[in-house]
DNA sequence: CGCTGTCTTGATTTATGTCAATATCAGTGG
DNA sequence: CCACTGATATTGACATAAATCAAGACAGCG
């Protein structure tokens, strides 16, 4: 990848968005851009990541998992997103293992870099701050939906997420999941076996229809009520 | 509260620890202390807190509720601890309804001054970024704990968490948590029926003893492996 | 056209929650 | 100091959501 195309795609970061040329160029020049496989592990849980990872390309898994072997997935990363940025102002190793779910292309950045890009920059530490911030009321979110909500309430949630904020007005909406329906009710905390059951459930209410890989909300607001209930 | 103790109080929290003098004694000065009477509330869900919230003396509950009526205790706060940073760097409604336990005293700093001190100083802004980094740990081992344990797991796990890491070898290690046992396992996410089973199961098992709000630990060893298996 | 992996569907089990009754404790005021 | 009172804890019987186990259906892909 050209340094440039680089620069310009961690411009997109909302981390670094409001960065000044010079700096991006920096970043980028110290940044090492790697290929996963499929399954490939970027890091596993108890060992220290060289830095802060931006995905290019692909799609990353952070997962936690059990000395009994199940597993429950924190979070499904895309194109655009970055993690384990607290590593670097904490010195401990990772509580997540890094894992590729397709093919992808990440922009490692080392610590010093970023560290100094704090010192040298008051605003991106404040950026910083904002970033980690969201990250914190996120999993604050996903805690409530783990433990407050039925499996029903959190297939819902799932659905209601993928639709676009812009609200259009009563017409179909067409949806698909960003990942394969077993890694969504991992992400959900479910077995893949009660996340099928749950659509199911809301097929035969007539409030979804499912279409290959693509689900179809038929009735958003009785969608949204039947979340509240049950 | 005289000025000079709240700055001493505040000299010990780990975020302010390293301030110069100086930057401490503006932050007292600008600081409110309030008390609140149990069962009080400093802030609902929903609601911007003005601040950020250190606690004096006392306890603060931080917690989760549903429209159901379930909760879920996020988080209790004792002497010395603060909350509520997150909300200053990142201009959303709080997630958590706060709510003191017991009758507390809790100083308020406004947001603007802590944004201040971070322009004024960089270490203290680094301070700050690694207080969320671990804020933001503590959260994904809580949901670790919650996603991956068995009941029994949670309650072997609140236990250990409560043995002192000098590991006195083998002698009898009395704990008692640092609130009611109903409180102690809604933070589980369990209910007091299942808490109070489980305490008498390892009672049984004679891994503990239970001695009024004391519990004596009578086998640490075996205690952890209980932990691994089931 | 098979084959490997993903998804669905059904029967059964189990951990944990719910409801209800009793027991214990802590604080208050006589 | 003791007896009341309300909060907190324990214990038991029962209900249930979701996991597990076990087939089968249905892809997508060489």
């Amino acid at each position: 990848m050209p340094a440039s195309e680089l620069i310009e795609f961690l411009a997109r970061l909302p981390l670094f968005s409001e960065l000044p040329k010079a700096d991006l160029a920096n970043l980028a020049a110290a940044a090492h851009v790697r290929e996963f496989d499929r399954g490939a592990i970027l890091f596993l849980s108890g060992e220290m990541p060289d830095g802060m990872y931006c995905v290019l390309e692909g799609q990353i898994k952070l997962s936690l998992t059990s000395r009994t072997g199940l597993e429950k997935v924190v979070d499904l990363m895309g194109p655009g997103r970055s993690f384990a940025e607290a590593l670097m102002f904490y010195d401990r190793p990772s509580p997540v293992t890094a894992q590729a779910v397709k093919k992808s292309l990440v922009a490692v950045i080392p610590g010093r870099v970023i560290i100094g890009e704090i010192q040298r920059s008051e605003p991106f530490a404040r950026r910083m701050l904002a970033g980690l911030s969201a990250r914190l009321h996120h999993l604050i979110s996903d805690l409530e939906m783990l433990c407050l909500q039925s499996s029903m309430q959190r297939v819902i949630g799932a659905l209601l997420s993928e639709v676009p904020p812009s609200i259009p007005p009563d017409a179909e909406i067409r949806v698909r999941f960003p990942a394969s329906k077993g890694l969504i009710a991992l992400r959900l905390n479910l077995t893949p076996e009660t996340f099928s059951r749950a659509l199911h459930e809301l097929a035969e209410a007539g409030l979804i229809a499912t279409e290959g890989k693509e689900i179809i909300i038929l009735d958003l607001q009785r969608l949204k009520q039947h979340g509240q209930l049950c």
